[in-house]
DNA sequence: CCTGAAATGAAAGGCCA
DNA sequence: TGGCCTTTCATTTCAGG
């Protein structure tokens, strides 16, 4: 497990940010129990070694206009490297497609997209996604309704792993 | 489309947050080409009506010792509203379950999880998911490797439907 | 609803322990 | 390393257009 160069104050300062990526930095230090110097030396440490990877705000998708999400399976014809980040590439060029991770098991592909409406999805569907190149199947599935949506990992599940281990 | 009470500015203080939710509020301030304390009031109403529902840093879950991601494909056995929403309780009680969305067609919901190791993740599986009650089919896709994961909008894509509608 | 100024409070760097 | 001090800069409130 590469957790050896975080102490435990390092991963208290991963769990705040997080949790509230706003804020302040003397804020963040009186939780973690340092003063404020040392705890921005830290995040700074942390952000360079890449274990924070950026800072978003949470936009609510829906009341933002984007009333469709969707998951899609997508299945190639060739499984060949190249074709394989062909097709990865698009997906990073297409804005609709939010994720998308390579599977093990019949399916390919699983891809996150959002759209306004479903006539804007069903467009990209059509125009972009079944008309690239090597595409072989493709199946649909459409949120209904969103039941949970945490960012970021659990914590908890860490600190307890270390303890069991230590 | 509800997105009546956000004028240009607005969305681009949105989109700017999505992209670094820890820039500081002059620095927004002078990319959406007003002040800081308007600025600031509207990224504090922005919040109380939900438009953000927070902020997170991405931390690099692989780093930290989260090697594994799985989606899972959950079917039950009764769609009866109450036992559709005792299982998404049971989601949010999950840590290793990130997300959970309700699905249309054949599978009734899609988990994304992620856990330490395969170990770890599959006494979820078989400890709590596969023993839930109401719990009827489950088929797991491990991700062999991510190649995109976005979070939020696309805000482009809101921008020219916009433009194209006005 | 915005700008501009003034006071409070936080960030960032130097330096000592 | 962490803690303290100082300067610089951001946040916040208030007056005014």
């Amino acid at each position: 497990m590469p957790t050896h160069r975080l102490d435990p104050i390092d991963r208290k300062i991963l769990a705040e940010l997080q949790a509230d990526g706003r804020m302040t930095n003397v804020e963040l230090a009186k939780r973690v129990g340092i003063s404020a110097p040392p705890c921005l030396r830290r995040v700074r440490v942390l952000e360079e070694q890449g274990f924070i990877k950026g800072y978003h705000a949470d936009v609510d998708s829906r009341e933002l206009g984007f009333e469709v999400q969707v998951f899609v399976m997508v299945g190639l014809q060739s499984q060949a490297e190249s074709d394989l980040s062909a097709f990865e590439a698009r997906c990073r060029d297409w804005p609709l497609v939010r994720e998308c991770h390579m599977l093990n098991g019949e399916v390919d592909f699983i891809l996150k997209c959002v759209a306004p409406d479903l006539s804007t999805f069903q467009s990209f569907l059509t125009g972009d996604l079944l008309t690239a190149p090597n595409v072989a199947s493709v199946k649909t599935s459409l949120v209904i309704r969103g039941a949970k949506d945490e960012p970021g990992v659990p914590f908890d599940v860490l600190e307890e792993r270390l303890s069991r281990s230590a």
